[in-house]
DNA sequence: GCTTGACCCTGTAGCGGCTACAGGGTGTTT
DNA sequence: AAACACCCTGTAGCCGCTACAGGGTCAAGC
């Protein structure tokens, strides 16, 4: 399997795959005569093994730990269980952080019906707002 | 004013400071004999400007635009209305998908009850199944 | 046999929004 | 006179790719 293929059978861009590689999560594969990279099946299972974890926003460094697991199948797992646990954590912080801000730009987005001159523009002025050390719509009674 | 009095003063690092400088979103302060910055009032509204937007994770090249507006209080201001719009709908769609993924990551964590050998961990075996071209559980019946 | 086009190679730079140095100068205090 | 906090410029790093530039290789069609 030469570079192209297997980037299309993983729905991955070519320069991807010779990113993982270089960065060490692909091992390098044999090349050619001509110097192509050639692919065995189980390069293609790992590739599709790292875009899963990225489809689950799992940093690269987290997957070459998952990685690791899979190299080393006598290991114990309990790692494993806590990076996607901390995983978890961080996509659920994300989650209540964007809550937030979607609250306050609805707010700060009712300032404005119809456009007028930025001179009197609702949401400007808003924005301007804890600049002047006064509170602002979106963030509450606090300046920050 | 110094440049570090400014950056507490806006809680903001004394790098950031000079990054807005550099990239063009602080208008370059007078210097005094000894070549430090020195800085007006009016900085540090312009300051607290771009770091109340960047709270509601406006991307700086929007923030450049909303500050040209605040340069021209005369012009019209429907773009700002768009732009919050626009905003908002990129929060929105990230909601959409961190919210999927925090369902994934739930389904994938329940897979795994007691720590086990690797090669028998529920979460790992999940993460490869697609790799086989098997349906898993977090991705729903399709192998993504 | 010569061109076209699709593919492959290496190496490097860019994205956003900072952050962190290195290697220097300045200014106040002890 | 030394220590320390602050300031300066310039550059490189973070993440996860993406996009070149500037080449080589190979099969098909004329």
């Amino acid at each position: 399997m030469k570079i192209g293929e297997l980037a299309k059978a993983a729905h991955v861009e070519v320069e991807t795959v010779r990113y993982y590689e270089r960065i060490g999560l692909l091992p390098a594969p044999a090349r050619s005569d001509n110097g192509y990279r050639v692919y065995a099946g189980t390069h293609l299972e790992r590739l599709a093994f790292i875009r899963h974890c990225r489809a689950l926003d799992i940093t690269l460094a987290d997957v070459a730990r998952l990685l690791r697991f899979v190299d080393d199948p006598a290991a114990q797992c309990a790692e494993v269980n806590t990076l996607i646990d901390t995983q978890l954590a961080r996509v659920r912080a994300r989650l209540d952080s964007l809550r937030t801000l979607e609250r306050q730009l609805t707010t700060l987005r009712s300032q404005c019906g119809t456009p007028n001159r930025a001179a009197h523009c609702g949401i400007l002025h808003e924005l301007e707002a804890p600049a002047l050390g006064d509170a602002c719509v979106c963030h509450g009674g606090h300046t920050d």
